[in-house]
DNA sequence: AGATGGATTTTC
DNA sequence: AAAATCCATCTC
């Protein structure tokens, strides 16, 4: 069929280059913060999902407490040993998938937690997979959400971001003013709890934890 | 608008 | 036993 297709053919959604392995192998609060702004895709058979970062979280080494490194090199954690672009997807609360990205040279345990995406393309799909939501920003506005909406499980553990169906890309997209704050739901975590190691763009509504997300909020 | 507790399974 | 969460269901 050829059904014309609004989003990819929009100007904001071309020229898209995907990131390199050079990338992700850089100090971790750098990565964190410049992926801000890029663009998370999910191929699944012919059909793609996107959707702009919008806030992530470093995790960074075995002293970090917060890091699931602190444990050691275990069969859980080794993913994070390895090489920097690849995925290290986890189970939370039974319940839940997070995706990360490995970052730093080989032998380092570090990783940037992708904590919430903006849909660009590929909503109808992702409210299918997000038990009808309807509000847009109840799609990605928090790691787990974002999984279940690019259907993103533990399949994917270990998958590199070059040669999978899950990669990012730079489409030259304004990630607005980028902040930063203490990161979420580690309070175990000692002095490591305060870090301002969660980075987020300001004032977006896709943001976690944000009262602009809420779908039952008034209009004005 | 904010607080609380349940779901559910992997991990060490 | 606790967890890098989400959601429904209370309160005020």
């Amino acid at each position: 069929m050829l059904v014309p297709m609004r989003e990819s053919d929009a100007p904001s959604l071309r020229q898209a280059v995907k990131i390199d392995q050079g990338f992700y192998e850089r100090p971790t609060l750098e990565v964190a913060h410049d992926l801000i702004g890029k663009v998370l895709v999910r191929r699944l058979g012919r059909s793609l999902l996107r959707g702009q970062i919008v806030e992530t979280e470093a995790y960074i080494g075995q002293e970090d407490l917060a890091c699931h490194a602190s444990k050691g090199r275990t069969e859980r954690t080794e993913v994070m040993f390895g090489p920097s672009g690849h995925a290290y997807v986890y189970m939370i609360y039974g319940m839940h998938c997070c995706l990360n990205v490995v970052t730093e040279p080989e032998g380092f345990a570090a990783a940037v937690l992708i904590r919430a995406i903006e849909p660009l393309e590929g909503l109808p799909r992702m409210r299918r997979n997000r038990r009808g939501a309807r509000a847009a920003s109840d799609l990605g506005s928090g790691p787990g959400k974002l999984c279940q909406a690019m259907e993103i499980d533990r399949r994917l553990n270990a998958a590199s971001l070059s040669e999978s169906d899950l990669w990012i890309e730079d489409r030259g997209r304004d990630p607005g003013i980028v902040l930063a704050s203490p990161r979420i739901g580690v309070d175990y975590a000692g002095v490591w709890k305060d870090k301002p190691w969660r980075f987020f763009s300001e004032g977006n509504a896709h943001v976690s934890r944000n009262p602009l997300n809420r779908s039952g909020s008034p209009a004005r």
